[in-house]
DNA sequence: GATTAAATAAAACATATGTTTCATTAGCAA
DNA sequence: TTGCTAATGAAACATATGTTTTATTTAATC
């Protein structure tokens, strides 16, 4: 029994990955088949093959996605950019989409805002940075949240004290004092910061 | 003369997007129409209409994208974590490729390291975060650069002083003190830093 | 080199999708 | 209401794509 062509699967992963890169989309088994050299059919039965296997998904027409793609990527939203303090984390709010790898940032829902002002500099985050934020309306003690004081939304650690019934707001800046509120809507929790080297 | 409907044309920009960011590929007309309660050919009126006035691109068989998606990510490759130092930026050593959106990066060619050790902490690079990347063999004076020093790549800032015929690579940590070589290979631009905070 | 089995590609086929046609419907104005 | 115009959707059509069949080629083995 001949062994089947080791070389050809991996050319088509290529095209197939590499065609998804430059349209956007997948290619058709002709264009695969153009591509690497060789016919539609044959083209068909590898990446049946390569489907069996799960080395791609192939589930109709232009639809071939390599296993080692991550074509799941999580929805981000921007809202428009504030002068001062954060914007409430509304739908209608967002201005803009974009998509961030889950295999990096995890699910979302997730919010794309700018830092502003300096209380966390000491967490890391600095003015102008971009602090991606799952939305969620709870949050582990010890977590930064985007907690809602008042009419603003603010960034700080988030402790819990139901001893003493209220919460702790922690802004990460020794020569600021912490926030004690009875109650604070949490509008989400920082998950990671983008910060602009440029 | 009647006018078309508005909001049947925002209906269909929107199941455009929404099945995009479900599928990771594009509808068919028949699903559009069914999606939004229209009948195949109207859907397809409106979307060549749609098309010529630029609120999306429509080029043949499920491939329908709404102009306000962002549908070009830059590829980011991702080399295999290696033990101390950073490794070598070359084509073989990548181990997965993600998207990131040229929205907010930029264009490519990128690449993703992890930063080990603690001698950029002051440019907020700390051990363990991420660094966006961008190849490139040559720099401008001031930016963080992956500079091969020796066998080992290593991020530090970039002030070359070719009055003294020498390079200052200057890691930003005032303990350590700044490194002077007569050549260095440049890897890339560090672009910007992915911050964990869960 | 002859034999055999697997892989291939050309062609035929089936199906899904896009596109056009045309009769009908819906809205608007006199 | 009546007549007009534009938009609509059912059906017919055209085309692109996927799938199967079948003969051919290729490579391995004896």
């Amino acid at each position: 029994m001949r062994s089947k062509d080791k070389t050809l699967m991996a050319a088509i992963e290529r095209f197939v990955c590499e065609y998804a890169d430059r349209h956007g989309y997948s290619p058709s088994m002709q264009e695969i088949a153009d591509g690497v050299g060789s016919s539609k059919p044959t083209v068909y039965r590898y990446i049946s093959q390569m489907n069996r296997d799960g080395i791609l998904e192939y589930s109709g027409v232009r639809n071939v996605h390599s296993a080692k793609d991550n074509p799941s990527a999580a929805r981000v939203g921007i809202p428009g950019r504030v002068a001062c303090g954060l914007p409430k984390l509304a739908e209608e709010n967002i201005e803009e989409y974009v998509k961030l790898p889950v295999s990096l940032f995890g699910e979302g829902p997730f919010y794309l805002l700018t830092a502003s002002g300096n209380s966390m500099i000491e967490a890391g985050i600095d003015d102008g940075d971009w602090v991606l934020v799952r939305q969620q309306d709870t949050a582990e003690p010890g977590k930064v949240v985007v907690a809602l004081i008042g009419d603003e939304a603010t960034l700080k650690r988030y402790y819990p004290e139901p001893e003493n019934h209220r919460i702790r707001l922690h802004p990460e800046n020794s020569t600021m004092e912490d926030i004690y509120v009875d109650s604070c809507e949490i509008q989400g929790v920082a998950v990671s910061v983008f910060k602009d080297l440029t």
